[in-house]
DNA sequence: ATAGGGTTAG
């Protein structure tokens, strides 16, 4: 490839064969210097073959060597733009974009002009160096149009380019909409450049804009368009570009079906996305990588790894979709091991693999693994990153450690509405509502904007906390101050709210004035707190509606069952047990988990799995005498199904998380703490085993449940038993 | 110039 490059240049070399034999095969720094001599010394000008050969090489992309590259260059005899500018291209197809910059600077810092097949040069490179680049595209532009290059179509196509890709969508378009010859490549970059600062919305809008002003997409732009359906989920548009693309006969090549196969699997369709995927040969990495995306976000795991397993030469973004796949299933510790796996076969991750790793950390509450990902993120140069701190301070709330999360968040300098929400939420998952609104004011104060999820996280902050009249306040504000429509999702909160508090006439009303519809997540929370405070006929009534909305609704037909065998209906608990049978309809199994010296133990109920189940269990025996000593007896109100009050004993002593508590005080001495997670609420008699538990043998118990924490502490826990 | 993976809530 070089050799063919380096032909007319070889050609238009002066009559000194062995010079121009040793230019063309030096490899080395040294190699080079001792070249350049024997140049100096014989008096003729031959830096532009040299150059190109010196710049040609892998080792011009270290700083040593393109320091001496451009100090040839600029000692040369008389150097000139041209020889400037074939330099700077040289440089930019094989190195570090930011090289190309440094030499960009140094140029014009020695007066060189840039001419107009450089600036395209500076501009892509400049477009890949996100951060400190955007005042060189900016300069660059600026230079472009003080010569008047500033009309030339590839200059501007450039500057479309670089601004896009720092995320300056609308200067780009600006200078897209000047421009007077607009070619495909041109829509090309516009349309990537929205869909690269996440504008994609706009980017279908200036596709049919394309269209009616007769310009025909090619392959390239249909591909960048139906990645543009994929990621806003957006079937109908997709669609209607495939069905362009069948009646058009245009040939699909690899890049396209891809790119349809993953608008088919980003959708969920994985009918049709599969249909497609079978009929590619070969399986290339990317279709392969769509599958197991999208078989992963419908849950079915199980297929995407088998696709994931058949892939020879996995690269980064595979193994990070499979990853995340992993994490978003609720199966952190998998997504955790494939990570390790990835590691050890010398994958590197980048900032995405990282986030989801995080997540997945966050989502198992495991914390001595988040330490070891912390780490992690700090040795690898990730932790300046904004989104990878948002999801640290995320990951060390729900791992428990608010005051690392917090630690993270104080020394972020630059924190966005993620940030803020992220924080707020720690606060709010662990009950502390005053922190969370205290948060939100220095939010406000700051100037960043708040958007629908940071008041759902207030809300559940009003809400764990007790904070009726200030949820209430903020529920108003949303409206009022900040012109942000309320979604079911903060209907739900606010029914949770006034439902937790025993406002359960207020909810009702509440729900009855939505300007749309109640869905299962508004119901829910009503029939949650018609659990809570055992109002039979209200949950009845609200379980009924919840069923007619979904008939699947697992968590309905739990907390009816509830409800009934509170007020002991058996007759009734039968009835739905007995409905969920026939419909298939299997309640979410309860599990706890505790980390211990880096080892997470999972339990079931009544779980005999565990290695050292024996001793688990008579620990737990134990515990339970103990506990009665002070005062403990089995709240056995809540066990669903009608059995002998000394079955109903036993069944609620096996509950996961006294299971996994018995093993942590085995493992653990007084005064430290124990973490335990589980995947659903806590009980009521959980929770008061918890609390004496803490004072009796002297821990501090932190329990994460689905939503929120309890600290338990000296017989007494944060919640003020209010969840 | 083009196709695949990501952070806050639920």
């Amino acid at each position: 490839m070089e050799t063919a490059t380096l032909q007319p240049l070889a050609a238009a070399l002066p009559p000194s064969p062995s010079l121009n034999h040793r230019i063309l095969t030096a490899t080395t720094v040294p190699h080079f210097k001792q070249i350049h001599a024997q140049i100096l010394r014989s008096g003729l000008d031959i830096s532009a073959p040299f150059l190109s050969r010196l710049l040609a090489l892998p080792l011009a992309s270290s700083p040593s060597s393109l320091d001496y590259a451009l100090s040839v260059l600029l000692h040369s005899p008389s150097p000139d733009f041209r020889l400037a500018n074939r330099a700077l291209r040289a440089l930019s197809s094989a190195t570090d974009p930011r090289w190309t910059l440094v030499a960009y600077g140094r140029l014009r810092r020695a007066g060189l002009a840039l001419d107009r097949f450089s600036f395209p040069t500076v501009l892509r490179a400049a477009a890949r160096v996100r951060g400190v680049a955007g005042v060189v595209a900016q300069e660059v532009h600026g230079l472009a149009a003080k010569t008047g290059l500033d009309a030339d179509p590839f200059i501007q196509t450039a500057v479309v380019g670089a601004y896009t890709a720092l995320g300056r969508a609308a200067e780009g378009r600006m200078v897209f909409d000047r421009m007077h010859h607009r070619d495909l490549v041109a829509w090309g970059v516009m349309l990537d450049g929205y869909c690269q600062s996440g504008c994609y919305n706009e980017a279908l809008q200036l596709f049919d804009e394309m269209k009616s002003s007769g310009v025909i997409p090619d392959r390239v732009i249909l591909a960048t368009i139906l990645s543009a359906c994929a990621r806003t989920r957006n079937l109908t548009s997709g669609g209607a570009v495939h069905s362009y693309i069948v009646e058009s006969n245009l040939s699909i090549d690899a890049h396209l079906q891809s790119a349809l196969i993953s608008l088919y699997s980003s959708c969920g369709s994985m009918d049709t996305a599969q249909r497609l995927y079978d009929d590619t040969s070969p399986k290339n990495l990317v279709a392969s990588t769509a599958m197991v995306f999208g078989y992963a976000k419908l849950g079915k795991i199980a297929v995407a790894r088998s696709i994931f397993d058949q892939m020879t030469d996995k690269d980064l973004v595979c193994w990070s979709a499979m990853i995340s796949g992993y994490a978003e299933s609720d199966q952190p510790n998998e997504a955790l091991k494939l990570f390790n796996e990835m590691h050890l076969l010398g994958v590197k991750p980048d900032q995405i693999t990282m986030l989801s790793v995080i997540s997945a950390c966050a989502n198992m509450g495991a914390r001595d693994q988040a330490k070891w990902v912390h780490i992690f993120v700090d040795k690898n140069g990730f932790h300046q990153i904004l989104s990878i701190r948002n999801a640290l301070i995320d990951m060390y709330s729900k791992c428990g450690s608010l005051v690392d999360a917090r630690t993270i968040f104080d020394e972020t300098a630059f924190k966005d509405v993620i940030t803020w929400t992220s924080m707020i939420t720690g606060f709010a998952m662990h009950g502390n509502g005053r922190s969370a609104l205290a948060v939100f004011d220095h939010m406000i104060s700051e100037g960043v904007k708040p958007n629908g999820v940071t008041f759902i996280s207030l809300l559940y902050a009003c809400s764990h906390a007790g904070l009726v009249d200030e949820g209430r306040r903020i529920f108003e504000s949303m409206i009022q101050d900040y012109r942000l429509e309320p979604k079911h999702e903060h209907y739900g909160c606010m029914v949770d709210l006034l439902g937790r508090a025993r406002l359960l006439q207020e909810a009702l009303e509440f729900i009855e004035s939505m300007p749309f519809a109640p869905n299962v997540v508004v119901w829910g929370s009503l029939l949650g707190a018609c659990r809570i405070h055992g109002d039979v006929k209200l949950g009845e009534l609200v379980a009924r509606r919840l069923l007619e909305l979904d008939p699947n609704h697992d968590g309905a037909y739990v907390l009816l069952s509830n409800i009934y065998a509170k007020a002991s209906r058996w007759e009734d608990v039968r009835e739905v047990r007995n409905l969920m049978k026939n419909k298939g309809v299997i309640k979410e199994a309860g599990f706890s988990w505790i980390e211990l010296n880096g080892h997470v133990h999972e339990f079931m109920m009544r779980d005999k799995c565990h290695p050292r189940s024996n001793e688990i269990y008579g620990k737990l025996d134990e515990v339970v005498k103990e506990l009665e000593l002070v005062g403990y007896s089995p709240d056995t109100a809540t066990v669903l199904v009608d059995l002998q009050e000394e079955e109903k004993r036993e069944a609620i002593l096996l509950h996961s998380e006294k299971l996994a508590l018995s093993l942590g005080l085995i493992d653990s001495k007084k005064g430290s703490s124990i973490h335990i997670a589980k995947n659903i609420r806590v009980c009521n008699d959980c929770h008061t085993f918890m609390k004496l538990a803490s004072k009796v043998f002297e821990r501090e118990i932190v329990l994460r449940d689905r939503t929120r924490f309890h600290h338990y502490k000296d017989g007494v826990c944060s919640c003020g038993d209010f969840w």
